[in-house]
DNA sequence: CATGCTTGTTAGAGCTTGTAACTCCGCGTG
DNA sequence: CACGCGGAGTTACAAGCTCTAACAAGCATG
């Protein structure tokens, strides 16, 4: 559908450009005042021109989002994959080098989303009940982050040059290779513990967050069994 | 602050059954939806009033949805210590009766949010940012919430009769009871899985969410070291 | 040059939250 | 009983949002 109307390139270029001019102050609605603060009004308002002008870069507001949740994705994977690569670099432990990947992927994680929580946030905000047009793209990215995760699980640095893709995942899936369900745990944890600092869960009950993420850490690293 | 007015009683009742109607309607709205599809407007048509009438009863939209968090809080609170207290009074095994209760609050847990999944949601939207002004009474059914996984953890079914309320939480935290450390990793945990689980990442790269689930509680029950 | 696609404009429908000003009714008190 | 106050509801309206429609202008290629 959607008869893809073929552009001049200069013209192409121009248009991701307005676009990504659009994208950034969307970005820093996001970051004061949530999603909800993000306008499409307001971004054309600041952008110098009227309203209705952005809908030529962008279907609805609903797009410009998950185009916000798609970026979000690729940019926690590169988060992820760079520091875990690195660390292979330097290689204190080269043997030994999984727990030490766990590790640091564990707190990439957890920093990245420290740094940017509204960001994060939305990550795990988009429609629950069903799946808008946009959402193959959205789970689409969600498994290339997968792939970065169980990369640092079960390969090593090849996570950062050439991270696993779509179709790896679910081979490995399909496959039943038991680092999958690994990865896909990893995963859940963190995000669970992630996802309750954010939201201010710890702070209210004055738990000393630091420690328990250190103290999930070392389950996820020391015992065999996580 | 606020100079509560003090209503005769008879007024007093009729305003809370209004305000029950309203966050009736409401819930309905959020059940298809979501959280953004709650509009004050729509649920006084429905009621037959026009719209400011409302602002009568809740300040403004927030309000609104701050007293739907606590409401499910409440609600979450009560699934999970029912089935806990009842397995208590069944007590197929009396003394390793930890893990059974750790099992039967994970499912409980896992099986409000699947049945009410915006609900859910929207225990864990509520501004990321700042404290609004009823941040307070939130952020006190959330410690309620933590009382009741608490009491299973190293309680037993008392959890149901009278859940440790948020003076004994603070209690537990500030003597640094190890056990308090423990709910709260459970609570980390739990809600890790569910959140994926709702959000449609697991169906999305085709993992097998109840086996999944089933690991994490041998997990949470078998090792000592969870 | 001329045609056509792309982009921008203004106007406006329809929705929302929330405020202001006004009416009305019922309850408790004098 | 009568009065009056407070709570509840009304309409009108401001300001904001998303998004559509109809129209004007410009660049780029045939």
């Amino acid at each position: 559908m959607e008869a893809e109307p073929r552009r001049t390139p200069i013209r192409e270029r121009f248009r991701e450009q307005v676009r990504d001019d659009v994208k950034t102050i969307a970005l820093e609605q996001l970051a004061d005042g949530g999603a909800q603060a993000i306008s499409l009004n307001a971004i054309a308002k600041e952008l110098g021109v009227s309203g209705p002008a952005l809908y030529r870069y962008f279907a609805n507001r609903d797009e410009l989002l998950s185009s916000l949740v798609v970026d979000a994705y690729s940019d926690l994977r590169d988060a992820l994959a760079r520091p875990v690569g690195a660390g292979e670099r330097r290689a204190e432990e080269r043997g030994a080098g999984e727990n030490a990947r766990i590790r640091r992927l564990a707190r990439a994680y957890r920093v990245w989303a420290q740094e940017q929580p509204h960001r994060y946030e939305l990550l795990f905000k988009p429609p629950l009940p069903g799946y808008d047009a946009h959402s193959t793209q959205i789970s689409e990215a969600g498994r290339s982050l997968m792939g970065v995760v169980l990369g640092v699980i079960d390969g090593g640095s090849d996570a950062t040059t050439s991270p696993l893709d779509s179709a790896e995942v679910l081979h490995a899936r399909s496959t039943g290779a038991p680092n999958f369900q690994l990865a896909v745990r990893v995963w859940s944890r963190l995000h669970g513990f992630v996802s309750l600092e954010l939201g201010g869960a710890y702070n209210a009950m004055s738990v000393d967050a630091d420690a328990l993420f250190d103290a999930e850490i070392d389950v996820l690293t020391d015992g065999g069994e996580l």
